[in-house]
DNA sequence: ACAAATTCGTTCGTATACAAACAAGTTAAG
DNA sequence: CTTAACTTGTTTGTATACGAACGAATTTGT
């Protein structure tokens, strides 16, 4: 085995990461006028999902770490999409919900949500689709 | 359709982020040892291929932007890995290649680049292996 | 009850990732 | 031949992404 055998192209790491630029443009295009990135998105879309929710436990269910999630909550409550709540029972953390205006913006949003996720999956075939995302929930 | 069927552990966009976070830890810690990002490696080894190559060139080789390419040559560069050449041809290019430190440590490097590969697919059979790298690269 | 371990959120530093605007050099169109 | 269009590389600004270290609060183990 010698150095020339590696193609990067072929390489599953190298392939994951075109195909999530790719999957991200295609959101950045569709979402330009509401101004969320994709994790914003997902956050707002989790805050949703659980009404309220801490810091920490949003960052696992949208797979940020707190260092990442801290700079979303920051964006969002900036924009005054979110809102925080201390939590009585537990001095240390912080509990975030929708505002009005967040829950708004989502709900204006969300349906090009689906709209995304069926411009990337635009490329395969109805069985193809169902099996890249049981092979990609495999490898996660 | 109402907010509530948006599931966010469904969507395409959200899987490929998470796959690729485990695909770089993955990467992380079998390179800890080199010093060396997933991008930088793959800059390594396309510089390697090509011998000699320009920055943009080598941008679109490894699907990173020249802001990006930029930041990763700067690096690898004053890590000695990678030096430049001024073209006479077209005064505008910067030729790089290997230095031969940069040579040495890919050579060590390669081998846990399929390492690194085959871990990420562990979770997946010798034929759903292959499936999926065609899927993948359908949707890139 | 109390020390140890854990969890929560913050901060700092480094590394992608990309839009946008730019200067300088090269190529194409007329 | 000359202007327009394009390419190359740089810079700035914003947004993930994460390791590491930290203080404060809570839970666990004994």
């Amino acid at each position: 085995m010698s150095a020339g055998d590696y193609r990067l192209d072929e390489q599953i790491g190298f392939l994951l990461r075109r195909a999530q630029q790719r999957a991200t443009a295609i959101f950045t295009a569709r979402f330009a006028g509401y101004g969320l990135t994709p994790t914003q998105f997902a956050a707002l879309a989790k805050i949703a999902d659980e009404g309220e929710v801490s810091q920490n436990r949003l960052g696992r269910l949208t797979a940020m770490d707190p260092a990442t999630m801290k700079g979303v909550t920051d964006r969002l409550s900036e924009r005054g999409l979110i809102a925080a709540r201390a939590d009585q029972e537990d001095r240390r953390r912080t509990q975030w919900r929708l505002t009005d205006p967040g829950a708004a913006l989502l709900a204006a949003a969300y349906g090009d949500g689906f709209a995304v996720t069926a411009e990337i999956l635009d490329p395969l075939s109805p069985r193809e689709r169902a099996t890249f995302l049981r092979l990609l929930e495999k490898i996660t």
